[in-house]
DNA sequence: GCCGTTTTCGGCCCGACTGTTTTCAGTCG
């Protein structure tokens, strides 16, 4: 039995008996049930009795061994006989939860969004208690907008809404100081909305010039120290201000970083440290209220190290504070393995994008422009890699600081063959693969073609390699456990792309290729001196997946890079 | 429903905002 349809069998328990009206301490022990399976590495073969885990009692376990063997369980069974599958839907309309759902079902008999909306034109909702006029029309109002309404937003469209906001609060000169929060902080790579801290004195004044010079949509909400709007940019999406006093800053920034369940993990920590954390300080076990200058104090103040936001996601993170030090930063990295330059579809000159590169205190780069294959980019021709082989010597011997290597992003072809031949690729330093065209081919086909590139001795690394683009599209679906295999097998290092587009290999990905031991790159692919910028970003998501220093090649010194490629 | 050497009963993270009320329930993050 699949872990994740017995995951999904206790969310659905936990849904109906919300529905239901069911006692919401009960309705959360199925929604931990299902956490803790989640949590947990192993299958449900490997993990054998369930309510061994925590969360998981006898009840949750019957269900799950009832489930298991049958595929079934009388428990759910028995909620959807009570409950209209019509209601599911209606938890998705904001404001809407289980206890005004199960009302409108028990005293109207609405059992889907058609009768809701009937009943709401019918202005029958607004007589009942607890209901008025105006919860009628905000459910009529969602209800339209149900289709058309975005899900989560990609974190390069969210890039620049981010920027802009920062660009207005950083005018406002009652503003003390702030910053984002929330999933963007944490460098997921989509977010649901987005989260802004911000400590001043004068509320009322940061609060109009900030609703001034936003483009509003609609006001969700807009109260003394929190405002929600809807902005309209190409695309809606919803913005959180919360805005608190200056003391208040750093735990009103830790609380509205997330994710939840860190949060409600240092919660259950401090509550048995006798202390009570909340967005405004720390109460301490002699009733005071204490408040921190960074996150760093706040964290040691429990005895913890610092915990950066790309690691706050399920609360285990606090039971490996030991594997911190060992997590790649910003600061480690050494070098950028794959750039381009106006050789092919480059902004910036080769030697502007070595400049940059110098600038940035890196010890080692390579140049890695496109192969003649891809004419959209202006593909080099076997002729003019060989010519900016030359100039890339000639650059690198009359540049101090750094050294600069010559490479190519060489197309795999989609008939399985690649766009160079040994001879040539022989001649450069570093030599990436990887897939631009035929998408669209059947796995075997993408798998083969993948295969060419690991059994040919001259390819050092695969770049992006699946080809999403996060929230637009899936890439050309290659079996990536397979392919994290044979990067052991014939020596290959995997790249963790940073461009927001992309960040492919993603987390979970990154994760699998860290267990087998394939070495991972963190390469911006930057196509001018600012694309150089997005290594940032590379490293906080490798943070996600707990990538190790050791285990990232641009941490190594140039000694041991080259020492890795003669292998 | 789950959990526990502060507990086998009584908690379960904490606070803001809205819309409904006239002191609060429901929802949200």
């Amino acid at each position: 039995m699949n872990k994740k349809m017995v995951i999904k069998h206790l969310e659905k328990i936990a849904m109906y008996m919300e529905l239901k009206g069911e006692n919401p301490f009960k309705v959360s022990a199925f929604r931990k049930a299902a956490q803790a399976l989640e949590l947990d590495n192993r299958s449900m073969d490997e993990i054998g009795e369930v309510t061994k885990l925590k969360g998981i009692g006898k009840g949750t376990g019957e269900i799950i061994t009832e489930f298991v063997d049958t595929g079934r369980s009388e428990v759910l069974e028995e909620l959807q006989e009570q409950v209209p599958k019509g209601l599911v839907p209606l938890m998705k309309i904001p404001g809407m939860g289980g206890k005004k759902i199960a009302k409108l079902y028990k005293e109207l008999g609405i059992d889907s969004a058609e009768s809701l909306q009937q009943a709401c034109l019918e202005h029958r909702v607004q007589k009942l208690a607890g209901f008025g006029p105006k919860s009628e029309e905000k459910i009529l109002t969602e209800l339209l907008a149900f289709e058309s309404r975005p899900g989560r937003h990609p974190i390069w469209k969210t890039e620049e809404t981010v920027a802009f906001i920062e660009g207005i609060l950083a005018e406002i000169s009652e503003v003390d100081r702030f910053s984002v929060a929330g999933s963007f902080r944490r460098t997921k790579e989509t977010s649901k909305d987005l989260d802004f801290i911000i400590a001043t004195t004068a509320v009322e004044a940061v609060k109009e010039q900030l609703l001034g010079a936003l483009p509003i949509e609609k006001t969700i909400a807009s109260g003394d120290t929190k405002v929600s709007v809807t902005l309209e940019f190409d695309e809606a999406i919803d913005v959180d201000f919360r805005l608190v006093e200056p003391a208040a800053f750093i735990t009103a920034l830790h609380h509205f970083t997330g994710s939840k369940d860190h949060n409600v993990k240092m919660r259950q920590l401090a509550k048995s440290q006798g202390k009570k954390i909340s967005e405004y300080g720390v109460e301490q076990p002699d009733g005071t209220l204490k408040t921190f200058e960074s996150e760093e104090d706040f964290y040691a103040s429990f005895g913890l190290p610092y915990f950066p936001p790309s690691v706050r996601e399920t609360g285990q993170e606090l039971d490996r504070a030991d594997a911190l030090p060992d997590l790649v930063t910003l600061e480690d990295i050494r070098s950028d393995l794959h750039m381009h330059t106006t050789w092919s579809d480059g902004a910036h000159s080769l030697p502007e994008m070595v400049e940059a590169c110098r600038a940035k205190g890196y010890e080692y780069m390579v140049i890695t422009d496109h192969s003649h294959y891809l004419k959209v980019a202006n593909g080099l021709s076997p002729e003019r890699l060989i010519e900016q082989n030359k100039e890339i010597r000639a650059l690198n011997r009359a540049t101090e600081g750094i050294e600069v290597l010559s490479g190519t992003e060489m197309d795999i072809l989609p008939d399985g063959t690649l766009d160079f031949d040994d001879e040539l690729l022989s001649q450069l330093d570093f030599v990436i693969a990887s897939i631009h065209s035929s998408f669209s081919q059947p796995r075997e086909k993408i798998m083969e073609r993948l295969l060419t590139a690991m059994k040919n001795p001259h390819v050092d690394m695969i770049a992006h390699p699946t080809g999403r683009i996060v929230g637009q599209r899936n890439g050309y679906d290659p079996d990536v456990e397979q392919l994290l295999d044979w990067a052991a097998e014939y020596g290959k290092i995997v790249e963790l792309n940073a461009s927001p587009y992309r960040l492919d290999l993603a987390v979970e990905y990154l994760e699998m290729a860290q267990e087998k031991g394939v070495p991972v790159a963190i390469n911006t692919d930057a196509h001018s001196i600012e694309g150089l910028e997005v290594m940032e970003i590379g490293v906080k998501h490798a943070q996600k997946a707990w990538l190790r220093k050791e285990n990232v090649v641009n941490t190594w010194t140039l000694a041991q890079w080259k020492e890795f490629l003669r292998k």
